[in-house]
DNA sequence: TTTAAGAATGGAACAGTGTTCCATTATCCC
DNA sequence: GGGATAATGGAACACTGTTCCATTCTTAAA
């Protein structure tokens, strides 16, 4: 890795840390998770491995790098709310897209605790907590249990994005397969499982995920009164 | 993959799905994700890869089916609670248990969305969300929520015990790092990170999971009046 | 008891990965 | 100009999951 920047660039085209961190996203944007090898890193770039690791310390580094260009730029265009509820779903749904968009993120993200990444969105979330009022450790477990069912729902919901894509199908197909597996259960075994079939069948992850968040905020208030 | 198990085995030391199965149990107990090796799972058993890729389709299917044997076992032995709210705490804290002491299993849980070990977890979330009552779509949320807060604070917490363990420092030095680099913030830009560095020090992860899982119940009621 | 079929085995080979190493080139400062 | 060093590109390495195949074992029929 270079000390620092240079203040003059070898030439304009000259392999930098940010045009590696771009062909990155790009490739795991459109290929997935396994897409981003160093191999097609190397052609994307015209350039050789060995140059690739002058910039970049390994693999994870590259990965959390890439993650961290995604969530600087979701949080940037994340508007504010009208009062502190509406920020924070706002801000639920945002990084919820972006994982979405970006599927990748959500594992990646699962990987990087304490990084900066994370440190942006609890620092985002928090500021809507505290505002909210209520005592420092009832922040804490407001801002911890939102964040956590933020990154785990939006991972989750990623990977059960990737799964179908890694495995041929779309959503629909996959949902509708899964539907009718489970009112095929045991009725004894299973009774729940075949009562929900059809929200199954028809649900909105988007919508149940900020079912959630409201829930979540729901308990704050219910805590604090 | 033999058609079906036959009534009499070759040997009594002969190659099962199951022996495989446990045999990479150990394997991810002990070494983690990265310690499930085709060659330490055949020098284990005694045997060459070919043999294993007899009973096993491929490395997924076999983590999979060690998850299922893990998450079999622990709803096995997690005891029911005296009403639906102890019994949903009871088992999210068995979850949460289990994927703490084996974290592979967390991030194994996120890829195998719609198989039978979550369909497991759910079924039972479910049979205790019937008790609170409510109608389906009612049911089906709160479900949903507690499902994945379950699996996405889990696996949070699952991969930050890896993180550590692979970067070779325990939990304690860890949040203590952390919260010295969050104390040296700037202010102006991350006043709340600033303010929970003490919560973050001294915080229980256990606790706060738990804390969560109030929040949605204390949620669920409040929707529900 | 012999025999043919097929279940099961163990290890060699293959394509692909992240990473390291190193000879070579470009750029800066004196 | 001439070092010194920043930067490059590609060959080599150790390792992975997976496939292939010659060989062994087990079973059921002849």
């Amino acid at each position: 890795m270079p000390r620092k920047s240079r203040t003059s660039p070898r030439r304009e085209e000259s392999l930098t840390r940010d045009r590696i961190i771009d062909a990155a996203v790009e490739l795991l944007d459109c290929s997935g998770e396994g897409g981003l090898t160093f191999r097609a890193l190397s052609e994307r770039l015209a350039t050789g491995a060995g140059a690739i690791y002058w910039h970049i310390d390994n693999k994870e580094d590259l990965v959390t790098a890439a993650c961290e260009a995604i969530v600087a730029r979701t949080l940037e265009t994340t508007v504010e709310g009208a009062n502190p509820k509406a920020a924070i779903r706002a801000l639920a749904l945002g990084v919820f897209d972006a994982i979405d968009a970006h599927p990748w993120v959500g594992s990646a993200l699962t990987r990087a605790m304490g990084q900066q990444p994370i440190l942006r969105i609890v620092e985002r979330i928090g500021q809507q907590v505290r505002q909210l009022g209520g005592s420092g450790d009832q922040q804490w477990a407001a801002a911890s249990a939102l964040l956590h069912y933020i990154l785990g729902v939006s991972g989750q919901n990623a990977a059960n994005t990737q799964y179908a894509r890694t495995h041929g199908l779309d959503r629909s197909e996959f949902l509708e397969a899964m539907s009718n597996t489970w009112s095929q259960l045991d009725p004894v075994e299973y009774p729940f499982a075949r009562s929900v079939t059809h929200q199954l069948r028809t649900h909105d992850d988007r919508a149940d995920y900020l079912a959630g968040i409201d829930l979540i905020l729901a308990g704050i208030d219910a805590h604090r009164a």
